[in-house]
DNA sequence: ATAAACCTTACAGCAACTGGAGGGTAAAGT
DNA sequence: ACTTTACCCTCCAGTTGCTGTAAGGTTTAT
């Protein structure tokens, strides 16, 4: 498989397998005489694994963690549990911090005739 | 006042003050002989109102909206509230979107049962 | 034969800073 | 007066995870 067949069934753009190769992170298996990324099922199920992992917002650093646990046949769901554990709680105060930050904006904007004239409750709060 | 204590009072780093000069956000109103930028209270003003507003996502191309709007005598209030609803809306779309991610991962996460065997959920659902 | 589609490397850029090197200057202590 | 410490300066590199572009080489289809 060439690199731009790999993308298609991994449905991410070339660039990025390309990155993910420079990177160390999916690398080819080989190269064709004229210098050619050429890539095996094995690659391809890194890279939807990945795309998946990405998705869920871990980190590359973290998807490399993942796909050594993926490949290592010692890991035990414990040490899987505990990164995705790590990423939940992540991902729980950021919705916290994100809702606060909606219900202030929300109540300035609601706060805000939106006329026009220059006086705006949502400017005298930011000054 | 020098750099520093401009720093000091809005709340950032002095470097994020030089950056901040660098990219013609907030400018000093001179130099000193020696070189060192110095600030008056309008400058301080202006950066504490973007620390509020980068505390709220906005990025610095839309802080720089509003802080033209934030000096310019002829802005209304309806300019100021079309920003912010712009803003809240992103704000919402990624919590649709965080929600959904929380869900699946934690969906996932209750699945492992997280002992010492290697075969997991997680990993599973992610390959 | 030639054009389109594909592949290569290498460098630049995005956002919004942060860190460090390698210097000059000012304020405070002795 | 001298030294230490605390500032300040510029410039460059790095962060994350790619994406865009240039300037080429290769393969495939017509």
């Amino acid at each position: 498989m060439k690199i731009g067949e790999i993308a298609k069934k991994a449905e991410m753009p070339v660039k990025t397998v390309r990155y993910y190769a420079d990177i160390d992170l999916v690398s080819p298996n080989g190269r064709t005489d004229a210098g050619y990324r050429t890539y095996n099922d094995a690659a391809l199920r890194k890279l939807v694994f990945i795309r998946h992992a990405r998705a869920f917002d871990f980190s590359i650093e973290e998807c490399r963690e993942l796909l050594g646990l993926f490949t290592d046949q010692q890991r035990t769901s414990a040490d899987v549990k505990s990164i995705a554990q790590k990423r939940l709680a992540q991902i729980e105060a950021k919705q916290t911090e994100l809702q606060s930050l909606h219900d202030e904006l929300a109540h300035l904007v609601g706060a805000c005739r939106g006329d026009n004239r220059p006086d705006c409750p949502i400017i005298d709060y930011l000054g």
